[in-house]
RNA sequence: GCCGAUGUAGCUCAGCUGGCUAGAGCAGCUGAUUUGUAAUCAGCAGGUCGUGGGUUCGAGUCCCUCCAUCGGCUCCA
C-alpha cells in the first residue's frame, strides 16, 4: 500500500500502481468526470500514469490553470491530427498551450493555407474528438525516434530530438496520430467539445528571423460549447475598448496616410488629455527634484556616433538629413540622452552638486518596422516623459529607489494596479550585442535587482532584454486583449558617461565618472494614453477628462441662461461645452452619453427660474436639481477626489 | 521586414457566381418641430469603390504592383 497526500492535507491509502484517474474515481464520480490532468510530487503526469510510491497528488480540472494547459496542449495534438488529414505532407514542429488556447507551428511546404481552411479543420477536429481516443504517452529510444521522423524527413523534429537524451524521449499516440511530446494530456479526445481556430501567422522556427518561416495556427478549445461562446463574446467586448476605436470615436487622435505611417495627429481633445498628464508629471517631478530642460529635434550625426546609437541603429533609422555643406549630416532625434549628456558637460560639477536630474518631454523619431506599428502603442514619432539623472556611484541605489517610488506613485495615481515588473539583463552568451565592460554591467544589474528587492517589487528577470548600453527595470501593463506593453522604464548606464567623458570633482579633488539613470515613468505619452484608454474604456478620471461637463438645453429658449452657466463654469476652470441644437433632449442625452461626458447638465425652465442646473452623471444617475454655485462646489470636490483618490504614500 | 487577412460616402456596413445611372443607417446641410433624462419628421447633398496596371464587349466584383490597416512572427535605443 502507498499513501497519497492531497493538497488540503488529507491522506488516503491505495494499492501501489494506482493511477490519478482511479484515485479520482475513488473519491467521486463527479470528480472523475472532471479530472483531466494531474500533478504528482509537482510533476505533470498523465491521468493514467501509475504511482508506485507515497506521493503528493493534485488532481486538475479545466478550472485549474494547469488543467487548461493539458487541455489545450492535447487540443494542439488534435488540431495537428486534423490538419494532417487534409495536408498529409505538412511537417509538424511544436504545438504548445498558451495563456488563452494553443498553437501549432507547421511547415506546409509549397501548400498555401488561410483562414478559409479553418471551418473544415474545426469540423474534422470535432469529428475526431467524438471518437474519444485515449492519449497514450510512451517512451521511445533515441534511435527509434530518429528513425520515425527520418521517414517523413521532418528536420524540425529531428533537430529537437538531437537535443534530447536517450531515455528522456517520449511519444504520444492517440487514434492514428503520433507526436514527439513531453506529456501532460487529458484522458481522451472526447473531453474537447468546442473548438475555434482563431488566426494564422508566420512564425520563424525557434523564433529566429534567419530560420525558415513556418505557418502558425492559433486556436482555442473548451470542454463546453457555452464556454467558447463566452470566450468569443469577451473578445468582442475587448474590441470595444480598443484604443484605436475609442480614439477615433472620442476624437482624441487620428492618423493620415498623407502625413505618414505611425505618425499620430493629436486632436484638440487628445491634446487636452495629454497636456493634463504632462502637467501632472511635471508637478510630481518638481517635487522629486527634477529640472525641466528642452533640446532640439535634430542632432549632429557625430552626437549619435559618440553615444554608440548610430553604430547600433543607424542603418535601420530615418536616414541623415544633409545640409548644403559637404559631409555635414543631422539625424532626427531618436532619443534624448546624448543631448542631456551634452547639457551636463556644459559646466563642471562638484560631487556636492549631484545628483543632477534633467527632465524633458522629448519628442523622438524612430523608424520602426512597418509590420510593428500599432495604433498609439507603437509609433514612429512619440514623446517620452524622459529624464536623466547624473549621480555619484554612492548615490545610485538611493536614486534608483526614488525613481521606483515615482513610477509607483504615477501608476497608482492612474489606477494601474495590475502591472508586472521586469528586470531586463543582458544575454552573456551574446555579448557583442552590448557595449561596456563586464564589471560595469554586473554592477548595474546588481543595483537594479537589489533596488527591486528592497522595494518589494514582484519582478521577473528576463535575460537578453537589456538595452545595448545597460540593464533596465521595466513596468509592463496589459492592454484590452491581454497583450503586454512596456510603460515605465528605469535604466542604469555606466557607458554613456564614459563615451561623453562626463565627470565631477570628488571630495578627494580628483575627477570621477558619474553614473547615469535613464527613466520614463509613462514610457511615452502615446503608449500611456493608449493603455489608459483601454483600461478606462474612455471614462478617464474626472481631472483628466478633456471635456468634463456638457450643458443640454431643453429648448433654445434657454440658450442665454446656458451660456451664462457655461461662462461661470469656465471661470471656475471646469471644462464644459454646450449643446443647444434644436434636437430633442432624449437625443442630446444619448449623444452626450456616447461621447462619455462624465457630467450632463440639463437646463430648462425650472432651472432658469431657480438659477439651477439638473445633474445627470454618465451612465444615468439622476442627481436632481441644484443651484449653480452648489454645482460648482460639488464639481470642484469631485475633481479633487478624482485626483486624490490616491495619496502619495 | 516576414506570414495571413482586409480596404466601397466623414463613420458603420450592403453590393450573390463580372452586366443598365454603386445602395442603406448615422453624421452633415435645408426646412418644420421647441421638446424634461439614451435616436422627432421631411427634403437635399455626399463615393476617381485605397493606388497604378492588366484580363474582358463590359471590372467595386477576376489577376498583378504598390500603399495603408488588422492579427501574429521578428524587432523595440
Amino acid at each position: 500500500m502507498i499513501t497519497i497526500s492531497f493538497p488540503d492535507g488529507n491522506q488516503r491509502e491505495y494499492e501501489a500502481g494506482i493511477t490519478p484517474m482511479q484515485i479520482a474515481e475513488s473519491i467521486s464520480q463527479g470528480l472523475a468526470r472532471n479530472v483531466i490532468s494531474a500533478k504528482v510530487n509537482g510533476n505533470k503526469v498523465e491521468t493514467t500514469t501509475a504511482i508506485h510510491n507515497d506521493a503528493n497528488i493534485k488532481l486538475l480540472t479545466f478550472d485549474d490553470a494547469e488543467g487548461k494547459e493539458a487541455f489545450w496542449h492535447s487540443s494542439a495534438h488534435l488540431m495537428a491530427q486534423a490538419i494532417l488529414k487534409f495536408y498529409p505532407e505538412a511537417k509538424l514542429t511544436i504545438g504548445p498551450p498558451i495563456d488563452h488556447g494553443f498553437y501549432y507551428d507547421i511547415d506546409f511546404g509549397e501548400k498555401k493555407i488561410s483562414e478559409n481552411d479553418f471551418p473544415k479543420i474545426e469540423k474534422k477536429m470535432l469529428e475526431l474528438a467524438r471518437g474519444k481516443h485515449e492519449f497514450h504517452l510512451h517512451e521511445v529510444s533515441k534511435s527509434e525516434a530518429i528513425a520515425y521522423y527520418s521517414k517523413s524527413e521532418n528536420q524540425f523534429k529531428l533537430e529537437l530530438i538531437d537535443n534530447l537524451d536517450d531515455g528522456d524521449i517520449t511519444f504520444c499516440d492517440h487514434d492514428d496520430f503520433t507526436d514527439l511530446c513531453r506529456g501532460g494530456h487529458i484522458p481522451h479526445t472526447g473531453k474537447i467539445k468546442a473548438v475555434k481556430l482563431l488566426n494564422i501567422a508566420g512564425a520563424y522556427w525557434r523564433g529566429d528571423e534567419k530560420n525558415k518561416q513556418l505557418t502558425r495556427i492559433y486556436g482555442i478549445s473548451f470542454p463546453k460549447q457555452k464556454q467558447l461562446k463566452e470566450y468569443l463574446e469577451k473578445l468582442e467586448e475587448a474590441k470595444s475598448r480598443d484604443h484605436r476605436k475609442l480614439g477615433k470615436e472620442l476624437k482624441l487622435f487620428t492618423f493620415s496616410q498623407k502625413v505618414g505611417q505611425g505618425l499620430p495627429l493629436w486632436l484638440p481633445k487628445g491634446t487636452l488629455l495629454r497636456n493634463k498628464l504632462e502637467e501632472f508629471m511635471r508637478l510630481a517631478q518638481v517635487e522629486a527634484g527634477y529640472e525641466q530642460v528642452v533640446s532640439p529635434h535634430i542632432g549632429h550625426k557625430k552626437l549619435y556616433e559618440t553615444s554608440g546609437h548610430y553604430d547600433k541603429y543607424g542603418e535601420d533609422s530615418f536616414q541623415p538629413i544633409k545640409t548644403p555643406h559637404e559631409g555635414e549630416e543631422f539625424l532626427l532625434k531618436p532619443m534624448n540622452c546624448p543631448h542631456h549628456c551634452e547639457m551636463y558637460n556644459a559646466q563642471s560639477w562638484s560631487y556636492r552638486d549631484l545628483p543632477v536630474r534633467y527632465a524633458e518631454f522629448g519628442t523622438v523619431y524612430r523608424y520602426e518596422q512597418s509590420g510593428e506599428l500599432h495604433g498609439l502603442t507603437r509609433v514612429r514619432g512619440f514623446t517620452q516623459d524622459d529624464a536623466h539623472i547624473f549621480c555619484t556611484p554612492d548615490q545610485l541605489s538611493e536614486e534608483f529607489k526614488k525613481v521606483i517610488d515615482l513610477v509607483l506613485y504615477v501608476f497608482s495615481a492612474l489606477g494601474f494596479s495590475d502591472f508586472t515588473a521586469q528586470v531586463s539583463i543582458r544575454d552573456t552568451d551574446d555579448k557583442e550585442k552590448y557595449i561596456g565592460s563586464d564589471e560595469n554591467w554586473e554592477k548595474a544589474e546588481q543595483a537594479i535587482i537589489s533596488a527591486a528587492k528592497e522595494k518589494n517589487l514582484n519582478y521577473v528577470v528576463e535575460k537578453g532584454e537589456a538595452a545595448f548600453y545597460g540593464p533596465k527595470l521595466d513596468f509592463m501593463v496589459n492592454d484590452a486583449l491581454d497583450r503586454s506593453w512596456q510603460l515605465g522604464t528605469i535604466q542604469v548606464d555606466y557607458n554613456l558617461p564614459e563615451r561623453f567623458d562626463l565627470n565631477y570633482k570628488g571630495n578627494d579633488n580628483e575627477l570621477h565618472r558619474p553614473v547615469m539613470i535613464h527613466r520614463a515613468p509613462f514610457g511615452s505619452m502615446e503608449r500611456f494614453v493608449a493603455i489608459l484608454l483601454e483600461h478606462t474604456g474612455g471614462n478617464f478620471p474626472l481631472w483628466l477628462m478633456p471635456k468634463q461637463v456638457i450643458l443640454l438645453t431643453i429648448s433654445q429658449k434657454y440658450e442665454k441662461y446656458a451660456q451664462k452657466v457655461l461662462n461661470l463654469l469656465k471661470n471656475n476652470e471646469i471644462r464644459a461645452t454646450i449643446d443647444d441644437r434644436g434636437e430633442t433632449t432624449g437625443k442630446k442625452i444619448r449623444e452626450a452619453e456616447l461621447e462619455k461626458y462624465p457630467i450632463i447638465l440639463i437646463i430648462g425652465e425650472k432651472e432658469f427660474e431657480n438659477q439651477s442646473v439638473s445633474l445627470r452623471k454618465h451612465g444615468g444617475d439622476d442627481l436632481g436639481m441644484m443651484p449653480i454655485d452648489d454645482f460648482v462646489n460639488w464639481m470642484k470636490q469631485e475633481v479633487h477626489q478624482s485626483v486624490s483618490g490616491f495619496s502619495k504614500s
